[in-house]
DNA sequence: CAAATATACATAAGATTCTTATACATAACT
DNA sequence: AGTTATGTATAAGAATCTTATGTATATTTG
């Protein structure tokens, strides 16, 4: 499936959510798992993903730790105490852009 | 104020509800619109939008009419009759990317 | 058993969208 | 007279994503 614009710039925050939800996950875990949230309707590319989780960890929002399961190689990574703090800003920040598109969207129900 | 990287790929859909919902609109006027719908924390850059009208111009969504009102310009903006189909598609999809936000941000509410 | 699919990570080229800065012009306010 | 508001526009650069490609192992399927 295709995925729309609209998704552009939400990676991170999903990303971090789901690890603050889920303590730690490797990258293809999470690409399982977002598909599996939003019913196949939402597929992240290897080529978001990496390059997305490359950069949180070198912002020092992530930790990463290497595993190997099965002869193949996991990366897990899991909020820094930086990361957590940051993950709460950028909730807030998904809330408040929610009610905005809501209130663009739907106009009759301000009130 | 600073948006948020999440509108990132909204802006059209925006722009497309907006002028569905009040038959013409200018540029300027659209930026005002937004933020007073969302009460300050969106403000449309001008380098966004006017490439963002130009292009929906461009593909036959958007139709113009320019005007002069008190000796300024104003260039006048509607959807064509293609762009209200695709209105309607862009909407759906807004509908639906706020749908697997919820779910993802949300998770105890899925059922 | 060979081929395809699933698991797992990674990067590079190019497209798209946006921010920031700049530019021009008129009107209104202070 | 200078700032703010109204109004449109573009160019340089940043950020994010798609698409394509590469490597490697495990599992399923015909």
């Amino acid at each position: 499936m295709k995925n729309s614009q609209l998704y552009k710039g939400s990676l991170n925050t999903i990303i971090m959510k789901l690890l603050e939800e889920n303590g730690k996950m490797y990258g293809y875990e999470i690409t399982q798992k977002v598909k599996a949230i939003t019913q196949g309707e939402l597929n992240i590319t290897e080529g978001a993903l990496y390059p997305a989780l490359h950069k949180l960890e070198a912002e020092g929002l992530l930790d990463v730790e290497i595993e190997k399961v099965d002869n193949r190689m996991r990366k897990y990574y899991k909020l820094t105490e930086k990361g957590t703090t940051e993950t709460v800003n950028r909730l807030s920040e998904l809330e408040d852009f929610i009610r905005n598109m809501q209130s663009l969207v739907n106009p009759k129900l301000e009130f």
